[in-house]
DNA sequence: TACAATTAAATTGTATTCAATTTAATTGTA
DNA sequence: TACAATTAAATTGAATACAATTTAATTGTA
């Protein structure tokens, strides 16, 4: 007789991974963030961009890819359009003219000012306890460097 | 005499954000799934759709979007594919000719015992504990409760 | 110094994402 | 029953992602 099996595919259901909620989350908090980037004019593939260019000024494509996880097939047409819409500048290094320097302009600067209240109100959107967010954040991060090792 | 300033803008760093975490560590499984993925003939989000459709057969485009957090001008080329593929079947519903019901096709349901061990590979590779992970996995659901309540 | 190897961006092509609109079918109601 | 409102997919257009290739510049070395 046999007994009720044990569903062989179990690890196959969607709950059951790491991977699709991980993708999941991802774009709804992208999604979240929309309404709040529309306003000046950014996409979040353009903010997370404007943030590390904030953090560091005067970077080359690939050291900026590097903090993204982004190669040049991505930033290439991105910064274009962030050069377009006049908060970037890109020049291409005259000691080595294969890199392309990105700088920020006087608005690219001014925009940090303008945007920083947008975490506070991204915040304020995701009610999330602190603890929990704490500790996503470090199993997060872990995550991450144990994967850009692998890669 | 001014004090050594607070930055204004530590809330906009890229690492003080709980969203860039998610949209790095998302993209970084993803890409390691590429491999396991490709021997199948299936990108990610189209992995994705099968095991959506592996718990369950037979439901409409809509049905299926709202499990995956995807909309039909993300499904309809995807579907197309995966027909295209052999994979599944897409037929309009007699009694309701708007909808769209998808159902699996031999070559469908054959893949699923091809790829059970999948999430097994996909585990040897991402080196975190059971405890974490299972920590990991709470939060995230926690998050998607939260925003999809939300949007 | 020639020149092969390497490196940095850019380009190309495929596949998403998603907002907004369109098309077609169904439902609710005056 | 007409017909407005709603609903389900499909379509359109803009912006990513990313693998693979190409182009141009630089480096290492025979």
């Amino acid at each position: 007789m046999k007994k009720p099996a044990k569903d062989e595919f179990a690890a196959l259901r969607l709950d059951n991974q790491l991977c699709f909620p991980l993708y999941a989350a991802s774009r709804l908090v992208i999604k979240l963030y929309k309404p709040f980037l529309d306003r000046h004019g950014l996409t979040y593939t353009q903010y997370i961009a404007m943030m590390a260019l904030w953090e560091k000024d005067d970077v080359a494509v690939n050291e900026l890819g590097e903090r993204l996880f982004l190669d040049s097939g991505t930033l290439t047409p991105l910064l274009k359009k962030l050069e377009t819409s006049g908060f970037i500048r890109r020049e291409r290094d005259a000691a080595d003219e294969r890199t392309v320097r990105i700088q920020l302009t006087g608005q690219g600067k001014k925009l940090q000012k303008a945007m920083v209240d947008v975490p506070r109100q991204m915040a304020s959107c995701v009610h999330i306890g602190r603890d929990e967010a704490g500790n996503l954040h470090e199993l997060l991060h872990d995550l991450i460097r144990n994967l850009s090792k692998t890669g």
